[in-house]
DNA sequence: CTGAAAGCGCTAACAG
DNA sequence: CTGTTAGCGCTTTCAG
């Protein structure tokens, strides 16, 4: 009735070989002679063999399991993080398990308990959690491989996007459109000692302003909670103010999608009268015409993940940091100032 | 430097017991004196120890691991689901799995390895994977515990809605509002011999139809594909044909909100010359304004994950089908016909 | 209530 | 190139 499971010994002996053998064979191993190699593989599909992954990582230490933290996982930008080291996770053979550690505390117990994860798993992709020093040291002690996405650390190799060039490419095409007067829906960063992603776009907004002389006006930067329904509230805010901006930068698009509808609900002509841009490329920015400045998100999540499988395949590598490429799609909701 | 491990032998002696004193100590089990085990659990604690999974994987036979087996994880419907499985899993301390199976080779590969699995996981979810009966049957062989998201089968537990009243509860409302002429923004099955989503959903339709004595158009049931491009174009199509519905039924809030994009585009005011309903609540059809039929989609997910550790802990229940709430709500992308 | 001992299935030296 | 032999760290009878 139920399938019978076969164990490195029923291979050995249907193969007229030892365990080890069996063992080296399968694995690609040196030192196997082609035919016994060849021989033992035909027997092993032949039984339907695998290895059994508890017992191998007993024995060898590793699990071929990594794992991957993020705040959350119902969003579009770490789903699609997750997507992409998914998929090449799945290319290898490795497992990818998820943990959600949505604020400091239960980041600091995936840290704290990082012992029991060592021994679960072979490595940890963390997704725009901010690690304190205090933490990175902690991980150290471990013998975990680590990557992180979106901070850059001097212990572990990352991927990131230039934040402050981002902001910047967002604001210069406003203001080669003639835009001066430009309003931000951003966020708060949660952990500001150790990286803020709102906080450097908004550098590089100014930077962008900076450029024609026009200072960023902090009374036009507002909070929008990086979501639909923040940057709703965020631009309402913005637009019913008593000198509203002419231009909207969302730092995600998904705030800017917020905008949109805040904007036509309170009969603002987009881009007619006021122009919106995002940050992402969110599958949606398409449909709605949304001009935004791109980031490879899946792609970041593949960077990742490989550079981790790298790292814990290679030997000594050097901790290497890959800043993503951004890109501005201008599409239909920016315009120039009449 | 790297910080050490503790074996069960170091708490065991640390403590003044055996080895197997402190596995039934700290699992819980009876046959322990009081006494004994809160000192095992202090010695434990001290040590900061944990049970090696791996090790106790193989010498249990458990790994308390679960695999939940999605087409895609980029996507609110999928991700909200693994969401809930996920937060579930962390509570009781079950790691979770991403398994991708896009297409039908590919979950196909998921059932036929699942001697691989097997070993790996003591349980598997299938999201919206249609399983043909000689699937089921192959996964009947292992030992794996097995729930079911969207489709319903014999021989295991499931979650679901009930898709033919998501259908009659959408168009219900629309034909309550005088809406005779309904165009389906929809999708095709794609394996319409297991179970069909979109098909029951438009049996529904037809259904609340079929209560005023009207016919459901078949011209006006259109792919979107379940994308809001997909939406778009359908939505598109459907107002830009010689008699274009009044109002519109999408079967998914995003495409919905293609439908949406396309009415403004083409300058066909909703809700005032068109109504349009989507199924989900998507987070954003709350600041879109879209009335839709919802269901608890994160809810989904953890009460298959719930079920799933109840079989796997408990003993012989049975297969037990349960069917989520659906619910009316009313935005303001509907209104009654002129 | 507790301890001793036999594995779980595999990998990794170490010999041959 | 291949076989032998220790374990990996834990669970689980089976005695006491």
């Amino acid at each position: 009735m139920s399938v019978e499971r076969s164990t490195i010994e029923h291979v050995a002996s249907a193969a007229g070989v030892s365990v080890a053998t069996v063992s080296r064979a399968l694995r690609g191993l040196p030192n196997v002679a082609v035919s016994t190699r060849s021989r033992v593989e035909e027997v092993a599909k032949e039984l339907n063999y695998r290895a059994d992954p508890a017992a191998s990582r007993l024995a060898a230490g590793r699990s071929r399991t990594i794992a991957i933290v993020v705040p959350m996982i119902n969003s579009w930008y770490f789903s699609n993080v997750v997507a992409g080291a998914e998929a090449v996770c799945a290319e290898v053979g490795y497992d990818l398990l998820i943990l959600t550690a949505p604020d400091a505390e239960a980041r600091r117990k995936v840290v704290t308990t990082a012992a029991v994860l060592d021994r679960r798993v072979d490595g940890l992709i963390f997704v725009e959690v901010a690690l304190p020093p205090g933490e990175l040291v902690e991980l150290g002690r471990h013998r975990l491989g680590v990557v992180t996405v979106g901070q850059e650390t001097v212990a572990f190799p990352s991927v990131r996007v230039d934040n402050v060039a981002v902001g910047e490419t967002a604001v210069c095409h406003l203001v080669e459109l003639g835009h001066l007067r430009i309003g931000v829906v951003g966020a708060q960063a949660e952990e500001p000692a150790c990286f803020d992603v709102p906080g450097q776009r908004i550098v590089g907004a100014e930077r962008a302003l900076a450029s024609v002389g026009q200072p960023l006006d902090r009374d036009l930067v507002v909070n929008g909670e990086f979501t639909v329904d923040g940057g709703h509230q965020a631009a309402r805010q913005l637009l019913t103010g008593t000198r509203p901006p002419t231009a909207i930068f969302a730092l995600s698009d998904e705030m800017a999608f917020g905008a949109l509808v805040a904007a036509r609900q309170l009969g603002v002509d987009v881009p007619g009268r006021l122009s919106v841009i995002g940050v992402d490329d969110h599958d949606v920015a398409d449909v709605m015409g949304l001009t935004t400045v791109r980031q490879r998100v899946t792609e970041h999540g593949a960077l990742a993940a490989r550079a981790l499988l790298h790292h814990l395949s290679g030997e000594g590598h050097p901790v290497e940091h890959a800043v993503g490429s951004i890109e501005l799609v201008v599409r239909g909701t920016t315009r120039a100032v009449p």
